[in-house]
DNA sequence: GTCTGAACCCGTCAGGTGCT
DNA sequence: AGCACCTGACGGGTTCAGAC
């Protein structure tokens, strides 16, 4: 790994537990690199209640055990709910999830990237609603803007505009100058409402090398979204799958029950038959 | 009112798995 | 091999109940 990007403050502004959708017009550029927990290593108390990494490989293997034993969520409930008794809900991907799934997909925020490696999230309510047709750019030039916004923009700072189906209007700024060098695009190799900015023109090496950054930035903001849903989708059947066995419990503890009982009225039946004979 | 621990949720990363 | 997907682990945030 080559550090990976503490996002947490500015990229996921819902990390503080309600999963809202981001909010409209974040800027997104904090890239911040920090050491990286490295997981799936044992981890120990040193004494003072701060939990330490070892190098036992006992932890490993006993993890590599344990995943190449487990199937996944949906296949063990799958697995459940053939072999066993009506009620056990399968786990499928059902057009209400689908329906969830869409709506997910469509409010997504957009990001265009600067040429100073900046990520700037354009917040579309409805990503097919964002079209390059509704840009627009406008050039500030600081003068008569409010203290708030003149403060924080220096001249020449250019906003780009745009239009949602709605007839609501988006506003992004970029520092002066950039605008012009990039096409709007959005290419097929990006999730739903992710839209690119590519440099016009680019020739130097040192441009290049920038372009891949970014590229490479976009791809992990990419995946990480992603797995951001992945990881959702994978709690929703953790839960359901938890929510089966619970289920199961109740009823072979309540099978359990009337078994006991039908031995003991038999047993009883037993005694007193053999009591009269 | 403040502190604290537990429970829960979320985003992220790493690594495994299955498919092409 | 490369890719997408899945899931465990981790860290951080929030909420809430109980103790002081």
């Amino acid at each position: 790994m080559d550090g990976s990007i503490d996002d947490k403050s500015e990229d996921s502004p819902s990390s503080s537990g309600s999963s809202q959708p981001q909010n409209l017009s974040t800027v997104v550029h904090t890239i911040t690199a920090v050491p990286t927990a490295i997981p799936n290593q044992p981890v120990e108390e040193d004494g003072e209640g701060h939990l330490v990494r070892t190098d036992t490989d006992i932890g490993i293997e006993k993890r590599r055990e344990i995943l190449s034993r487990r199937p996944s969520y949906r296949k063990i409930l799958n697995e459940l709910s053939s072999a066993e008794a009506p009620g056990i809900a399968k786990i499928e991907e059902d057009k209400e999830e689908e329906a969830a799934i869409t709506s997910i997909q469509t409010t997504i925020p957009s990001y265009v990237q600067t040429s100073a490696g900046q990520t700037i999230q354009i917040a579309a309510a409805n990503q097919n609603e964002l079209t390059t047709q509704g840009l627009q750019t406008i050039t500030m030039t600081n003068a008569g803007q409010g203290a708030v916004t003149a403060a924080a923009m220096p001249a020449g700072t250019t906003i780009v505009q745009y239009t949602q189906g709605d007839g609501s209007q988006q506003f992004v700024t970029v520092p002066a100058g950039e605008v012009q060098a990039y096409q709007i695009r959005a290419p097929s190799s990006l999730p739903a409402g992710v839209v690119m900015a590519t440099p016009t023109g680019i020739t130097s090496p040192q441009q290049l090398a920038e372009e891949s950054a970014r590229k490479r930035e976009l791809r992990l903001m990419k995946n990480r979204y992603k797995n951001r849903e992945a990881a959702r989708e994978c709690r929703r059947r953790k839960k359901e799958y938890v929510k089966c066995l619970e289920t199961r419990v109740a009823v072979l503890e309540q099978q359990n029950k009337t078994l006991i009982e039908e031995l003991k009225s038999l047993k009883e039946l037993y005694c007193h038959k053999a009591e009269t004979e």
